[in-house]
RNA sequence: GCCGUUGUAGCUCAGUGGUAGAGCACUUCCUUGGUAAGGAAGAGGUCAAGGGUUCAAUUCCCUUUAACGGCUCCA
């Protein structure tokens, strides 16, 4: 007998080699139909794996993600068999269940065969054919010399190649109806749980994620244990969409963009023009507190500069070709550090000029691969919330923290929750090619940011290979309406320009001193982070922001001229107002102005008038009642110049 | 850049081997209406671009281009 300790801490005993779904027939039949696969002693297990000793277990459900992963993964198995029933000699790469978005792909070689998206729902059907058949995923442990034999045999080089990787005693095979595989698992109880499949979409993907390598067909579906929850999962990807900047930003008149002028170059209209210069108002208060000045550059400059950085061999094919003039090559710039180093670089400095810290929303060109041009979140032409920052060895940590904590300013005045800090380090491993060759230049700095971030509090991952190849740095990530995800904001540190630039202070001791740099874009560039605000708000921007704050709705054309004076009176307090002087409804012009998101509309008619009045509604928390003008305009100055976020 | 899909009016989208349609938006007229769509008429398209097949191509084929879903990349 074993003794099974359920989370609770009720200890029960069975049989030796009663599995996790046998224990949970026998506290209630309808629990054991749920149950997708347990965790034992902490690790995830087939539920109808035999439990040889004494174990904490707790069953899995979809109430649980080591569940759904489970049952994901399964899916792609089922997809797995139904493929190859289909395309018989298909051979399998790897096939993971994903948390987001959720569901599940199964990369796969079809030889010489193409599938395309009308045969995706041939394989859905054939899936929920399979899944009907209520097969058993049956779990199988081979010696590796076996398994070896077993895809030889088969001319499986792939799975072959995963083996490679495998010890002996770590093989397992999971066969379920006509399909076998080499899986770790676990797997469900059987394929009669997948009640409702999608199959989303097909895609390109290359085998170990190396472009040199030949790319595999990958197809990604998701599943359900029920109709109704496929559904809403569905209907919540369609409520996602609505939020997606390039909807917004085409609804709300944000940016548009032309064949004629070129991909991902964005045209901002007036309305998208507005939050630009609201959040430059932003960064220009804060970088004056702050102690930055202000520069502008140029957008070219001469190739010799961008060997001198050291930018040209690592990017050069990201960057727009050069142009000959007078026999120099001059390079669009797309970074602006250089540029700020001549700066820095015109006039001595002594020890007292630091930290010198100069700002510039820069206006960068990146020759982004065509595949990966995104709305205004991957673009060839950004403006960069740019500044770099020239200190001491011992200024470092304080100036580095402090551009930390204006990140966290600026988070709150957004109410940006939803992101994660990540520490980029070097990969030891490319020193000499992507990353300057300063093994221990390297390791100090990373220490120092990573200091910082522990004293600052806020949680962070680290990542090997993801560092600048002049330094670490700090990256935030956000995530698209989409699921997409994204460096927003950037803090840098670099140590080694200020040496190919040769730049120098001097110290104290009357010496030469090199600066350490740090490169930050805590609003990122104009591009991504309006697309993120606009996805982040769902094009519903604070008052600060709004393209149009007010509008005046008469109820009728008797009382335009009341309107407009009405309207005169806000502009002449600097709020962006408008007066809506169609012939339409008062209902219509609610409902339009609703649409584009104002968040204020006056309704203006013959009471508001005998009174010098206004109706005040709200966007989307309709009538606030009537005020007085002057009332409603001190309110409305005073939510613009906190930059409330409502 | 690679794999796949798509490109029809300002927007959202039907449709067809015999030189195109809806709703919304727009213009004009009627209506002067109190918190999410009043009515009528009108105007608007080289059917992404180029080439091919055909008596005839927006429709079929090829190339280019752009967007979209991924992969790779991201100073």
């Amino acid at each position: 007998m074993i003794n099974i300790t359920l989370p609770d801490g009720a200890v029960r005993q069975y049989e030796s080699g009663t599995s996790a779904l046998d224990i949970a027939k026998s506290i209630s039949e309808g629990l054991a139909r749920k149950v997708l696969a347990a965790s034992v002693d902490g690790q995830v297990w087939d539920a109808n794996r035999p439990i040889t000793a004494d174990a904490n277990l707790k069953l899995l459900t979809w109430n649980d993600t080591d569940g759904q992963m489970t049952f994901w993964h399964s899916s792609a198995h089922l997809m797995a068999e139904a493929v190859e029933s289909m395309f018989p000699g298909v051979k399998f790469w790897v096939g993971p269940a994903l948390e987001s978005p959720k569901g599940f792909y199964y990369d796969m070689d079809l030889g010489d065969r193409k599938m395309t998206e009308d045969d995706l729902a041939a394989l859905e059907k054939k899936m929920n054919e399979l899944a009907k058949q209520n097969s058993s995923y049956v779990r199988k442990e081979l010696s590796k010399a076996e398994a070896v034999q077993y895809f030889t045999e088969k001319g499986d080089e792939y799975k072959l190649d995963l083996l490679s990787g495998l010890a002996d005693g770590e093989i397992t095979f999971y066969t379920q109806g006509n399909f076998t595989d080499l899986c770790r698992g676990p797997h469900i109880p059987n394929t009669g749980l997948i009640k409702a499949v999608k199959l989303t979409s097909i895609a390109g993907a290359y085998w170990k994620g190396d472009e040199k390598n030949k790319q595999l067909t990958r197809v990604y579906g998701v599943t359900f244990p029920s109709q109704k929850e496929l559904d809403e999962h569905l209907a919540m990807l369609e409520e996602a969409k609505k939020r997606d900047h390039r909807k917004l930003g085409k609804e709300l008149s944000i940016y548009t963009m032309s064949d004629d002028v070129g991909p991902g170059l964005i045209l901002w209209m007036p309305n998208g023009t507005v939050i630009i210069e609201e959040l430059e108002k932003l960064a220009k208060e804060t970088e004056l507190e702050a102690g930055y000045k202000r520069v502008v550059t140029p957008h070219i400059a001469k190739e010799s500069m961008y060997l001198t950085s050291g930018h040209l061999p690592y990017y050069a094919d990201s960057m727009f070709p050069p142009m000959e003039m007078d026999g120099e090559k001059y390079y669009l710039k797309a970074m602006n550090c250089p540029h700020h180093h001549k700066i820095f670089d015109a006039e001595p400095k002594s020890y007292r000029d630091m930290p010198y810290r100069i700002a510039e929303y820069g206006t960068c060109y990146r020759y982004e691969q065509s595949g990966e041009l995104f709305g205004l979140m991957r673009v060839r032409c950004l403006h960069m919330n740019d500044a770099h920052i020239y200190c001491t060895k011992e200024q470092f940590a304080q100036e580095f923290k402090a551009v930390n904590d204006m990140y966290l300013k600026y988070f709150k005045i957004f109410g940006i929750e939803k992101y994660v800090m990540r520490l980029s380090l070097h990969d030891p491993e490319k020193l000499g090619q992507k990353y300057v060759n300063e093994p221990e230049l390297w390791l100090e700095t990373e220490d120092l940011v990573r200091k910082v971030l522990i004293e600052t509090g806020v949680p962070f991952v680290e990542v090997k290979g993801e560092g600048a190849f002049y330094g670490p740095k700090i990256d935030v990530q956000i995530w698209s309406a989409i699921g997409r995800e994204f460096t927003l904001a950037t803090n840098q540190v670099d140590f080694a320009q200020s040496r190919s630039f040769k730049l120098s202070f001097t110290n104290q001791n009357n010496e030469p001193e090199i600066p350490l740099i740090i490169h930050r874009a805590p609003l990122g560039t104009h591009e991504r982070f309006i697309g993120f605000l606009l996805e982040h708000y769902a094009g519903k921007l604070p008052l600060w922001l709004a393209p149009v704050q007010v509008k005046v709705l008469p109820i009728s054309d008797k009382f335009l001229d009341y309107a407009k004076s009405v309207s005169d009176k806000l502009k002449k307090a600097d709020i962006r107002s408008e007066v809506d002087d169609r012939n339409e409804k008062i209902g219509k012009k609610i409902r339009d102005t609703e649409l584009l998101k104002v968040p204020y509309m006056l309704v203006v008619g013959e009471k508001e008038m005998t009174e010098n009045k206004v109706a005040v509604r709200r966007q989307g928390k309709g009538d606030l009642g009537v005020k007085d003008v002057e009332q409603f305009l001190n309110e409305v100055v005073a939510e613009m110049k906190e930059r409330r976020s409502e």
